[in-house]
RNA sequence: CGCGGCGUGGAGCAGUCCGGUUAGCUCGCCAGGCUCAUAACCUGGAGGUCGUAGGUUCAAAUCCUACCGCCGCAACCA
């Protein structure tokens, strides 16, 4: 037997010196998608995430905050996670990097590049300010005339010893590797930046080391000095996958398949990250995807502060809808769903480009497509069958469903004039495709628009609600097609709202077990084994409980 | 001249690469229909000199030039 189809995926590692933001759980969604979709169409998946904890920042952080370093990273995980959990985000590890197991496969990695020859000593020169004992950028060194924008006391000019990695030698390889492998970085416009940098600008040997630091990784072969950022965090993405520990499992998955970050860290991933594996003897992954960002969007000058009183829906101001804290996930998600969350991140803003938040725009998605679209159309189903015919469309066992496009005389016209040329299977293949290219919005829009709107529409115009009391049986078979338009929709939903799609799925009797559909089932119309019926829980009453309550 | 992106009816976008039917879509707004449904659904309508000024062409949102405006990145902000 053919061993499964592995998928290996990462997102970006956190900084844990603040909570996670709506930016970072956009990352972390647009991720989950993917590692759902490839689940459902049977690959073996392991889907890692992670804090960056061996930081100046964070160590600063907790002291500021009388913690214990340790025990600080320790609780901001704990808090990451529960975020993360709570927006269903379907990660198999989460790695701290201040756990022993990093620190070791991290000094096996490094000590490895350093007996090929990839890294040597030399000394940093910058702007240090002694009362932060570190050294400031270019930019804050400029921007504040040359003073500590914390401090305010003059930078000065220092030079310490310190080891770089030689990553100017592979300017070459790199250019070499995007050009062999053109998906490597993606999207498009990503690679053409790194593309241009190299050329341009060329790489620099980077500093990886710092001195006198007390949290952190010490250097295998210098214990003077610890592991500068980017050399550590980066490793993550192997030593969570068992690098220098568990070699079979550490072979099993890698190269990964995709590391998901934002776009400003796309050189590290690009350049910095595939020449460290290669120093080491390893293979570079086989993708790239910097994701766009999210900006809070509030009208006026706002500002974040105050927008709960200022801003409003319709009457409702902000305070009153339980959305004062913007950028705080947990606030959105207990308000509404995570399901809300994902739709709307998911829907509304480009994965591979950068989107808008506002909380105006947020209950126009949610109300118009979850709520009156998806949500309605599942309420009008449920109520009809159950109401017309006691919840159970009788003798429709052996039905074969047909696809809502195909009963509109119209689309019959346009599909025949295609040839057969486009059919539902291409539909499909084609949302396959945009979710393989984390084109989510356009997957979510062509969902709404291309089935679910005009599966309201194809209710309407046959108005079973009539026609049930003239002829019971045509308005029965209007309603089993109906219905199926609800089972295709879940299904292709799965990866995005995950819970809301089940609850559809499971509303009725279809045959195939939930945890088994894949996206070729939502093309395929097998016939029903049983008559189809109604599986929904109702209200005491008989009344169905809307999915997605409207807003507002 | 650091790099990159954007400017299309009230809002958000597609179309621009390979110029050519009445410039599309979603939301909002207005009117009507329907009443199974979550004041939901359906139909119709108003609303745009496609940032500005030139140029090429039989023909420009689309190609060329200049300019204006907005935004992001710039080696530890996803």
């Amino acid at each position: 037997m053919a061993a499964k189809k592995t998928w290996f995926q990462t997102t970006a590692i956190d900084y844990p010196n603040s909570r996670p933001h709506i930016g970072t759980a956009f990352e972390k969604l647009g991720a989950d998608v993917q590692a759902r979709y490839r689940r459902m169409e049977g690959y073996d998946v392991f889907f890692l995430m992670g804090n960056d904890e061996n930081t100046v920042k964070v160590s600063k952080r907790a002291a500021e905050l009388c913690l214990d370093t340790q025990a600080y990273c320790d609780d901001m995980a704990r808090q990451f996670r529960e975020v993360w959990d709570a927006l269903d985000i379907s990660y198999d590890t989460f790695v701290q990097t201040s756990s022993e197991r990093h620190k070791q496969c991290c000094r096996k990695f490094i000590q490895k590049v350093y007996d090929n020859g990839h890294i040597e000593k030399g000394s940093y020169e910058g702007w240090y300010c002694e009362g932060c004992e570190e050294f400031k950028s270019e930019k804050d060194h400029k921007e504040n005339a040359g003073n500590c924008p914390v401090h305010r006391t003059p930078l000065l000019r220092r030079n310490e010893p310190c080891y770089f990695f030689k990553l100017s030698t592979f300017s070459e390889r790199l250019l070499k590797y995007y050009e062999e492998n053109p998906d490597f970085i993606q999207p498009e416009i990503r690679k053409n930046e790194i593309v241009s940098l190299i050329k341009t600008e060329g790489l620099r040997d980077i500093p990886i080391s710092r001195r006198n630091q007390t949290w952190g990784i010490q250097f295998p072969f210098d214990p003077e000095f610890t592991i500068y950022v980017w050399f550590d965090a980066l490793l993550t993405y192997i030593t969570g996958i068992g690098y220098g520990d568990d070699e079979a499992t550490f072979r099993k998955w890698w190269p990964a398949d995709t590391h998901f970050i934002g776009k400003d860290i796309t050189r590290f991933h690009c350049a910095l990250w595939p020449a460290m594996l290669w120093a080491a003897g390893e293979e570079p992954p086989k993708k790239v995807f910097a994701h766009g960002f999210v900006y809070l969007k509030l009208p006026e000058k706002v500002g974040d502060k105050g927008a709960g009183e200022l801003v409003k829906i319709g009457k409702t101001t902000l305070k009153e809808l339980g959305l004062e804290y913007l950028a705080e996930p947990m606030e959105i998600i207990k308000k509404f769903s995570a399901e809300a969350f994902r739709y709307f991140f998911l829907r509304e803003c480009p994965y591979p480009g950068d989107g808008d938040f506002s909380p105006e725009r947020f209950v126009d998605v949610y109300n118009s497509e979850l709520a009156n679209n998806l949500g309605n159309l599942l309420s009008r189903c449920l109520t009809l069958i159950t109401k017309n015919y006691g919840g159970t469309l009788d003798s429709t066992a052996g039905w074969k469903p047909m696809w809502i496009d195909e009963l509109d005389p119209q689309i019959q016209e346009a599909l025949k004039a295609s040839g057969g040329q486009y059919n539902r299977i291409t539909w499909i293949n084609e949302l396959s495709k945009h979710i393989e290219n984390c084109s989510y919005s356009v997957a979510l829009f062509t969902i709404m628009n291309s089935l679910l709107t005009k599966s309201n529409q194809y209710i309407e115009t046959n108005a079973p609600w009539k026609l049930v009391k003239t002829d019971k049986e045509a308005a029965k078979k209007v309603l089993f097609n109906a219905v199926q338009s609800l089972r295709i929709a879940s299904i292709l939903l799965k990866p995005f709202i995950p819970r809301s799609a089940e609850a559809i799925y499971t509303s009725f009797n279809f045959p195939k077990p939930w945890a088994e559909v894949q996206y070729a089932d939502a093309a395929e119309l097998l016939a029903q084994p049983d008559d189809l019926r109604v599986t929904a829980a109702l209200d005491e009453g008989g009344k169905v409980k809307p999915l997605f309550p409207r807003i507002g």
